[in-house]
DNA sequence: GCCAGGATCGTCT
DNA sequence: GACGATCCTGGCG
């Protein structure tokens, strides 16, 4: 594939394409950088999705351009990183969920303060932290600095990406619009937990 | 190992 | 005034 980073075309197609194409590649940010190994989309007729409630001033970034950081804070505590994907009026964005860690190792423990190396960037709110994302960045480029995004160094035929239901939510928890690289030990849990009791 | 509960605050009703 | 696209801790088996 293309050696260079990822540019605005690539987030300008359907979020589903972006989410599953994202896995692979290469986030590099604030000095630390790791492999996108677990995404999920939203897109803009999704009753998950942010934007589904109408603009507001919270969401407007995900009405605008694609290739851009929607960054918002859930539960109080955490950023979330999100890419706005499709074209500009369409709202929809992909959920970084988890990365395999590549570069600046020490400075990730440091902003987390643990040292294991599968629990630094292990999650939505975990990889924020590590990568010191805030909401600062909110509306920011992915395509400019300090952001990134790198595809892979092989084709993206050669990587398999499974899919399942989404993670964390009530809304339409049932959509398999989670997107994970096959068999890699850095994803936010393995698989989803199956009900082992039916209602 | 698994699960229940709490932390914490911006956004929308 | 209620509710999250989460994470961590503590209790129990």
């Amino acid at each position: 594939m293309s050696a260079g980073p990822l540019d605005t075309d690539f987030y300008a197609r359907s979020v589903h394409e972006v989410a599953r194409d994202l896995i692979g590649c290469t986030l590099a940010v604030n000095g630390a950088a790791g492999v996108i190994v677990e995404t999920e989309a939203y897109d803009a007729g999704d009753p998950a999705c942010h934007a589904y409630v109408g603009r507001t001033p919270r969401n407007e970034v995900l009405f605008g351009p694609p290739g851009r950081a929607y960054v918002y804070l859930s539960y109080g505590i955490h950023s979330l990183l999100n890419a706005v994907a499709e074209p500009e009026g369409q709202a929809a964005a992909v959920l970084i969920r988890a990365l395999e860690p590549t570069e600046g190792i020490e400075l990730m423990r440091e902003r987390r303060g643990v040292g294991e190396i599968s629990q630094l960037c292990s999650g939505p709110g975990k990889l924020t932290q590590a990568l010191g994302v805030g909401l600062d960045l909110n509306g920011a480029e992915l395509t400019a600095e300090p952001f990134e995004i790198v595809p892979p160094a092989e084709a993206w035929d050669r990587l398999e990406v499974v899919t399942s239901t989404r993670i964390g939510i009530t809304k339409a928890a049932e959509l398999p619009w989670r997107y994970c690289a096959s068999g890699n030990r850095f994803v936010s849990r393995p698989w989803p937990r199956v009900r082992s009791r039916a209602a």
